[in-house]
DNA sequence: TAGCAATAGTTGTTATAGCAACTAATATTC
DNA sequence: GAATATTAGTTGCTATAACAACTATTGCTA
């Protein structure tokens, strides 16, 4: 393995790349008026595709620290998104699922994700999604 | 392009193993009490191989914003890593570049980096660094 | 079953990210 | 050359990230 290619600046060029993809979403949530983050909109995408599930279950599928989740979920309360529900068999758990205006807020959304996903993947393949998708995981896998 | 490739999860991906980098980092870090966060890191890196410049230029190599990279060298001022000098010619430029025990921290921090990021690497070829480097270029160059 | 360990979630603290508003200095333009 | 625009940097504010410490509950085990 070369040296340039030890050192290489592949962590510079992740976190530059995904503070674009970020800051891009999120001009265009403003620019339409749709009153979220992107991170509050990641949480309203698992939501919508999984109903009914705990902070500890979101936290997972967003890789998202439990504490952190657990603050979004609060700001998403106070915007009528989302309500809490604790759970009677074991409770410790809070249960968290959309109001029908967050249903409304993902439907509203929705489109304009897709559109910019596109947007990115302007000028790449299927293939070129694949590849990506394999290198990353197992950089990911790497890493203990 | 499939509807399953426009409704990709990429984002989430790369901001997922960006974390998992990060973390790794700061842990090992954090073990050999480096006593620096990530961030600080690459700001150090940069200053270490351009040796004085501004705020912005500073900003710009790293791809943050100018109050993030204001606030991070006040940390490293506060841990006498940095020195900061103003301009003669220019009197709003603050030019900004390592202390002696800066460099020190540069040397003392650089092999340590320079085995995780091999670690990251594991299991892969030049060929996949490229085709890493290649892809994130173009999705950066499709977003406006 | 009493004591301890593990789990779910919250709160406090520090750091990074980005926007807006601000100061100070320099450049432009009429 | 005076008014205006632009640029460099700081400060205030809100959001996300991660860790530590904490409460409340549940599970395990001697």
């Amino acid at each position: 393995m070369h040296d340039t290619f030890v050192s290489n600046p592949s962590f510079f060029k992740l976190d530059a790349t995904l503070k674009k993809i970020r800051n891009y979403w999120q001009k265009n949530f403003d620019a339409r008026q749709m009153d979220i983050t992107v991170d509050q909109w990641l949480l309203i995408e698992n939501l919508y595709k999984h109903k009914r599930i705990t902070h500890n279950e979101l936290a997972r599928l967003t890789s998202k620290d439990i504490t952190t989740v657990s603050r979004i979920i609060e700001l998403l309360v106070k915007k009528d998104l989302v309500e809490r529900q604790g759970s009677t068999d074991d409770r410790r758990k809070v249960f968290v699922q959309l109001t029908p205006q967050g249903v409304n807020k993902y439907k509203d959304v929705r489109p304009l994700v897709l559109e910019m996903r596109k947007t990115g993947w302007n000028n790449l393949s299927e293939r070129d999604y694949n590849e990506l998708t394999r290198i990353l995981d197992v950089i990911y896998a790497n890493i203990p």
